[in-house]
DNA sequence: CGCCCCGTTGACCTCCCTCAAATTAGGTGG
DNA sequence: CCACCTAATTTGAGGGAGGTCAACGGGGCG
């Protein structure tokens, strides 16, 4: 919405030329063409940590690529009780297709840059290129994969095993390096409440879990957010696989 | 496998004029022609409780419509602890597309209906049809939301709203007048364990709930399958919505 | 009849939750 | 740079929901 420039420029999608979502995201799929179509209604956004993206129960009439940052998708009993269900990287597709309402909550979880376009166009496009459609199914089956890894994690895991198993989540995501070095160091998307509400668990909980793993050296912690796991496979050890 | 007479009536695809797959499941993105190509390659089969159809880590070449009797998806830990991640009831199709390798476990609950056909014909007509393709993407999104609403479940309910959630489920997948009546009536597809399973608890936390739930009549039990509930309501309002 | 599997029930214990307080980090104004 | 304030996190003590272990009941089947 801001950055207005950027949606002049859209005669040639500059928008869209050091984009990742081009290259792992969604917009792989597209012709030039219909990029630049695309580009023309698209708009680069900041979303700041705590916003709100998706209202549950809320009408969408956009959809967005997450180019950077975390959204956390959640649900919330009605009393208050609430899960996250989901985490969305870079370049996440972010939006429930074919479905005017939502029953997810959207919200970022740090500071989150989105590419929106509306709901309708991509709508279109899906219909005269089966690619992108194809492409959607993808992510959609590598959601639901994630989505019943965490099953287990919540149903079958203890405290302990289940924050080891959040580190890993992140590290893999967070930091590019993780897969092929043996250590790893990120900051901490969430919030230890965050982290809580991900793994069916109390703050107090996870926190007495993080000191342990420290204690035990498995991880060193700096300023509360910031994380170093030396040796990944004594985490992973600890993770109930 | 078994009935050979099927396939050879598939001139005309007989074997698919009162399949329920035609109407609600994947089949009903197929051109005539298509079905007529899928059905000379398919074969209804009768699965027997508790056979597995398909090994974790196992290659699968063949994909299936469920046609009746349930199927549970289920994923286990290295030591044992073991989560079941999706049930399938009819006309869902069973299989994962675009790749070689499950890391899911699916075996029959009860007995099972299916009509299986090769991996590699179904994946041909995605191609030629997006419609195909479509449908699927429906089917995994259905999936996708049916899971996350899972994770609620599994992460911040009660034991108690646990079980009440899984009557819940069931009564609206097997008792088709469950919608409509304020009761149903229904044969739970799982034994004990496996609604342990479900649910991440024990057996006898299982066991203790239904037993809490029955006598404090919001259910009644008979043989140790068949379940009434006269009031669905009343159920609904344990189950932590 | 006896065996086996499945489900139920009871007694006990443990892991995690709850409640409460202390400590730290981060931001703001002096 | 420091004092102060607030929110986030950690730590501690105690209790309860659900797990563990063990015994028992009942239906199907050889």
């Amino acid at each position: 919405m801001e950055d207005r420039q950027d949606i002049h420029n859209a005669g040639v999608p500059v928008l869209c030329e050091a984009c990742e979502a081009r290259h792992r995201g969604i917009c792989g799929a597209l012709s030039p063409d219909q990029l630049l179509g695309l580009s023309k209604t698209s708009s680069k956004q900041k979303i700041e940590a705590g916003a709100e993206l998706v209202g549950d129960q809320e009408t969408i009439d956009h959809y967005s690529n997450v180019l950077g940052g975390v959204v956390k998708l959640t649900k919330t009993l009605s009393d208050g009780r609430q899960q996250i269900v989901g985490l969305q990287f870079a370049p996440d597709f972010l939006g429930r297709p074919f479905r005017s309402e939502s029953a997810i909550n959207a919200e970022a979880a740090t500071d989150v840059a989105l590419c929106s376009f509306p709901k309708a166009t991509i709508e279109r496009m899906m219909k005269e290129s089966p690619g992108l459609e194809h492409l959607l199914l993808t992510q959609t089956l590598k959601e639901l994969d994630e989505a019943r890894d965490w099953m287990v994690t919540l149903g079958r895991k203890t405290a302990a095993e289940k924050v080891a198993s959040f580190l890993l989540l992140i590290a893999r995501n967070i930091d590019p390096t993780a897969q092929t070095k043996s250590g790893a160091s990120f900051d901490l998307p969430l919030t230890r409440a965050d982290i809580a509400d991900f793994l069916g668990l109390t703050i107090e909980t996870v926190s007495r879990q993080l000191t342990r793993l420290r204690a035990d050296g498995v991880i060193r912690i700096e300023n509360n957010r910031h994380v170093v796991v030396d040796n990944m496979s004594r985490l992973e050890a600890r993770s109930g696989i």
